[in-house]
DNA sequence: TATTCACATGAACAGTTTTTCATATGAATA
DNA sequence: TATTCATATGAAAAACTGTTCATGTGAATA
């Protein structure tokens, strides 16, 4: 019996689509914005972007996981601190894409 | 007595931030990316969008407003149909740098 | 002008996301 | 090793989003 026909839309399987989408859901929140853009000057500590983007310790640890699942920072341990950085070279010109489009 | 000092990140207001942060939201949902995706083709109707992502009508014309509030799209009357089509130059490379980061 | 076709829209509902609160863990230090 | 500091995490509450359903509107046509 053939398999049920698989939606595709010029090459892009319904599968990436979702990824596609997950990944830009991580620009489409202010908080998760501040963080990458706080994260252009190099690696911070949590507490250092806490202060930064006036947030509390909390919410920050939960956005930082939800960016580093999707790659786009990384951590690394340095004695009782975690220091995040960006991960991906996308990041910084997928922002400026953004701002383009605003600056219309 | 002086304005509290807004809140702001190299340059970045809230308000700007919020604005990006809205900006992406339009690609984070896939019905919406496969409108954008469908729309590389060239204008396109209502019914011929619905077709292609296989969507009903209510549900597409919903997210046809959103992207063109964020301006992404733009549209015109011909006869009984309305005619869509992209609105902005950084849509496709923004889609494309999301898919690069994928693909790693 | 009554009807039909193509699209738009408001409201309700379901599902998801984000923040908060309380608490847990891991590393340094007293 | 008991305490403190920095960060992580689970669960519940609060806020938001997307789809559906019913209906509305504008343009063509019978």
């Amino acid at each position: 019996m053939p398999k049920k026909e698989e939606y595709m839309l010029k090459g892009l399987r319904e599968q990436e689509l979702l990824e596609l989408a997950d990944l830009f859901k991580m620009f489409a929140d202010s908080t998760r914005i501040k963080i990458l853009y706080d994260l252009f000057d190099g690696e911070k500590s949590v507490s250092e972007i806490c202060e930064d983007i006036e947030m509390n310790q909390s919410a920050v640890s939960h956005q930082l996981k939800a960016l580093k699942i999707s790659k786009l920072i990384k951590s690394r341990r340095e004695g009782k601190q975690v220091l995040y950085s960006l991960d991906d070279d996308h990041v910084k010109t997928i922002i400026e894409m953004g701002r383009d489009h605003i600056e219309e």
